[in-house]
RNA sequence: GGGAGGGUACCCAAGUGGCUAAAGGGGGCAGACUGUAAAUCUGCUGGUUGACGCCUACGGUGGUUCGAAUCCACUCCCUCCCA
C-alpha cells in the first residue's frame, strides 16, 4: 500500500507498506541478485548500510539453488536471514543481460544456462510461480527489457507482447495467491517498456495501468542511451502513470541519475553500481567519485570520506583500504560496497529530507554539478 | 684445480643473424562499469615527441657482418657436479 506524503513539484515523498515492513520513499533498493549482496555482505550489514529494501533475482534463484528448495525452507527472507521487505526482479533483464542464450517466442524465452547450459524455459507463468515460491513482497511482471537501439517496429512488436504477457502474469499471479503461496501478501508490479519511442511508451503504460496493479516501473532504460534520452522518457510516460502507485525506474542508476528521476517524480530506484564499482575501486561521496585503487591515496591516513557515518568510514584509512585492494583482501571489496551502498542510502534520506523541507530543487541543483564528479 | 649450465626490461621468463624497443606471466599505473554470467574487463608500462622519428638498451669490453640479444675473442659474476 502506497501513500503519498508530500509532494515538491513532481518529486514525491511517500510511505510504501507490505507485510514484512514500512518503506519510506524515494528509496534505493539494496541488489542481492542471488541472495546475497555481492563483496560479502549479508542481510545482517543490510541493516548496518541502512537498507530499506532488498532484491533478488527470479532467474538465478531459480537456477540455483532452485525456487522449490527455497520454498521448502520457509521462503527468501528466512533463506537468507533478512526479514526487511523483499523485491523480486522478473527475469526479463536476463532477456536482455543473456541475450545470447536465449530464444523468445510468444510463450516464454528459451534460456540456455549460463552456467552449465541446460535448456531453461521461463514465461510469465514460470515467473509468477517461481516468484511465489520465493515469496517477496513485491513481484515483477515478466517482461522483455530490449535492448537500445532497437527498431521501432521491433520494439513496438516486443511491447505488444510484453503486455500480453503480463496478462497472463496477472492471472497467474492470483491463481498462485489463492493456492498455496510462500507468501500470501505479494502484490505484482507491471513494467513499462518502449526504448525511448515515446508514443510506444505512452501507449503502453496506458495499456498496463488498466490492471490496476499494485505499483508500476519503468524498464528497459540506462541499456545505453544517452541520459538526456532516459529523462524525456520518464518525462513522457510520468504523465501516465497512477499518481497513487509507486513508481519505480528499473536498474538506475547514477547518483545524478537518481536525483533527476526523483525530479521527474520516481519513487524506487535500483541499481548493481554502488555495489559492482566498489568492488572494482569506485567509491562514491558527497564530494564526487574516488578511485581508492589511486596510487595518491597510498599512505592517506583519512576517511574515504569525512561527511560519511558508515562503519568503513569511522573507523578505517584510504591507506588502508587501498592496501587491502592492492593485496587482493576481500574485506577490501566488502568495506568499499558497504560505504557505497550506505552512501546510496544516505543519498535517498538526503533526497527525502529535502523534499520534506520542500528544498528538492536547492539539493538538485547543488548535488547534480557535484556527484557525478570524478575526484 | 677440472667439468657443466647460466646472466634479457622493476621481477620471472621466451627469443640463437634482419619481420626485435624485444613474446608471455607477475608487479606497477590508469580507465570502464546503470532491473549482476563482473573480486571483472580494457589500455599503458626504456627516454623524448602531438606524430613521424631520434636516442639508449639483452653482464662488460673488443671484434665479425650491410645488419648482432643472437656469431667470435677476452673478461666479470651466478648455480650445480667432480677433486
Amino acid at each position: 500500500m502506497f501513500e503519498l506524503i508530500k509532494k515538491e513539484k513532481k518529486a514525491r515523498l511517500g510511505v510504501y507498506k507490505c507485510s514484512s515492513g514500512v518503506v519510506h520513499t524515494p528509496v534505493f533498493m539494496n541488489v542481492g541478485t542471488q541472495a546475497a549482496i555481492k563483496g560479502g555482505l549479508s542481510a545482517k550489514d543490510l541493516e548496518l548500510v541502512g537498507c530499506q529494501i532488498e532484491l533478488s533475482n527470479t532467474y538465478h534463484l531459480h537456477l540455483r539453488p532452485g525456487d522449490q528448495i527455497i520454498k521448502k525452507l520457509g521462503g527468501l527472507h528466512k533463506f537468507m536471514g533478512y526479514n526487511g521487505p523483499i523485491l523480486t526482479d522478473s527475469g526479463g533483464f536476463q532477456i536482455f543481460s543473456l541475450a545470447r542464450l536465449r530464444k523468445i517466442k510468444e510463450e516464454g524465452v528459451y534460456f540456455n544456462s549460463h552456467i552449465d547450459g541446460r535448456a531453461v524455459f521461463m514465461g510469465p507463468e514460470e515467473s509468477m510461480s517461481i516468484q511465489s515460491n520465493l515469496g517477496s513482497d513485491i513481484a515483477m511482471a515478466f517482461d522483455e527489457c530490449i535492448k537500445i537501439p532497437s527498431d521501432y517496429s521491433y520494439v513496438k512488436k516486443s511491447c505488444d507482447r510484453t503486455a500480453r504477457w503480463l496478462q497472463r502474469c496477472v492471472e497467474e499471479h492470483n491463481r498462485l495467491k489463492e493456492t498455496n503461496p510462500t507468501n500470501p501478501e505479494q502484490v505484482l508490479f507491471g513494467i513499462n517498456q518502449g526504448a525511448i519511442y515515446h508514443d510506444l511508451r505512452i501507449e503502453h503504460i496506458k495499456r498496463i495501468t488498466e490492471f490496476n496493479l499494485a505499483g508500476y516501473a519503468i524498464g528497459g532504460l540506462a541499456v545505453g542511451e544517452a541520459a538526456e534520452d532516459m529523462y524525456e522518457t520518464i518525462e513522457a510516460v510520468e504523465e501516465y502513470m497512477p499518481a497513487n502507485k509507486p513508481r519505480y525506474l528499473m536498474g538506475v542508476g547514477t547518483p545524478v541519475n537518481i536525483i533527476e528521476a526523483v525530479y521527474r517524480g520516481v519513487d524506487f530506484f535500483d541499481c548493481v553500481m554502488p555495489a559492482r564499482n566498489g568492488r572494482h575501486g569506485s567509491l562514491f561521496t558527497w564530494a564526487g567519485i574516488m578511485n581508492i585503487k589511486n596510487e595518491r591515496y597510498k599512505d592517506d591516513e583519512r576517511p574515504i570520506s569525512d561527511e560519511c557515518n558508515c562503519p568503513v568510514c569511522k573507523s578505517y584509512s584510504r591507506a588502508y583500504i587501498r592496501h587491502l585492494f592492492a593485496a587482493n583482501e576481500i574485506l577490501g571489496l566488502r568495506f568499499a560496497v558497504m560505504h557505497n551502498l550506505f552512501f546510496y542510502n544516505s543519498l535517498m534520506e538526503g533526497i527525502r529530507a529535502a523534499v520534506k523541507n520542500e528544498e528538492f530543487e536547492g539539493f538538485r541543483r547543488k548535488y547534480i554539478e557535484i556527484l557525478d564528479r570524478r575526484i
